[in-house]
DNA sequence: ATTTTCAATGGACGATCATCCATTGAAAGC
DNA sequence: GCTTTCAATGGATGATCGTCCATTGAAAAT
């Protein structure tokens, strides 16, 4: 008969996937992907050659899921400032800029996994297809607040407006990752948001910046 | 006796060293930086398998030649741009601006390349020092351009006001970059300019966009 | 207690990797 | 025309790569 799904033996193995996973976006931070091999995630996991090929099929699954992982983290953590932002536009913009900011979102580990990543999305689709559900969702998200806010304003074509916004937010948020990326010692995350809120105060007369502040 | 610097075997040592660096560039667009191996590379090229650690002593020297002229070439590209501009701060900024944009600059191949180089620019410092390079010289550029703005109209602290135009510009373009990585088919040049103009209109009273566009 | 199930093992495998060096041959110097 | 120089060659080498599968052994089912 079939094993119960929650049956000891299918913890562990559900365990050894996560470890197998952990051990990936490790490797991948500290000695780049590049140097990740089999050999490696195995060594860092503490588990046998053999277990990359049942769970994941061969390294490129291993490597699927791990970029699945890193993007349900990103996105577990951001939900938090979501969260507390609840319903207003202003709030959830403000949400989103300064939870992609935070320590917890933009980290050391965060851009190591990303950009690494980013330099092999071009030849994997599988790869890509995550970076762009990243971007999809936040798109989303942002439009909808800054066309709200537009149409309260009274602006003019606040869906152009709207779609400037956040076309011009994302495009500061990932400069601002690669900043990080670049110079992890000198990057201000305060001077970051600043220059975040100095754009939108171009295009609306909300205010964002204290809004969903910690 | 020593040979002539440019004589018939020295130049074409030289044609040779160019063609492996264009070699490896080729390939990092076509099939991308992990599948790009030396016997792809020399394949390419057309040339030995022990060229490369003739001219480069291996591959990683033949890499960070290869970033290099990435780099070069990024910078040839933007000067036509600057020198069109002449001295007036403005037209400066401008033409960084339509420049990084321009279809010669932000380009398929372009992308590819640096954020092939990106992704591994973590653990290889020399990789990475040439990222920095880039950085460096459009920072003091553009900082020099906008505190020269913002004294001339007469601003608090023009100083800061510069500082912060400059890493936004910056920010914004390179998230302009990634937005191109990963939409090239969508990607719009004119809506990318217009936003980073729109942030700029912010931030100073001075018009930038009409200048040093083509 | 016995049988069945299957996650886990780890060595074998062929492919491919980058490096290196003895040899070559055409260009340069005399 | 002869000698010297050295860029260029390409096969040999050992290391490392990812995949695969016969075997194991503990947990689950009977």
């Amino acid at each position: 008969m079939a094993l119960k799904n929650n049956s000891k033996r299918k913890k562990q193995a559900d365990l050894n996937r996560r470890a197998l996973i952990e051990a990936t976006l490790d490797s991948i931070v500290e000695i780049g992907i590049a140097q990740t091999s089999v050999s490696e995630i195995i060594k860092r996991a503490g588990l046998s050659r053999g277990m990359i090929h049942l769970h994941f099929g061969g390294k490129d699954g291993l490597f699927v899921s791990a970029v699945k992982r890193a993007g349900e983290t990103y996105y577990n953590n951001l939900n938090r400032f979501l969260e507390k932002a609840g319903t207003p536009p202003q709030a959830r913009v403000a949400a989103v800029v300064n939870g992609d900011l935070d320590e917890t979102v933009l980290s050391n580990r965060a851009v190591s996994i990303w950009y690494a990543f980013r330099g092999e999305a071009r030849e994997r689709k599988t790869i890509a297809e995550y970076s762009d559900t990243r971007d999809e969702r936040l798109n989303t998200l942002l439009f909808r607040a800054f066309r709200e806010i537009a149409e309260t304003e009274g602006l003019d074509e606040p869906a152009t407006v709207a779609r400037d916004a956040t076309h011009g937010t994302l495009a500061l948020l990932e400069g601002m990752w690669t900043d990080f990326l670049i110079h992890p010692d000198s990057f201000d995350r305060a001077v970051a948001k600043r220059i975040v809120f100095r754009f939108l105060a171009a295009m609306f007369s909300a205010h964002f910046d204290l809004m969903g502040a910690k």
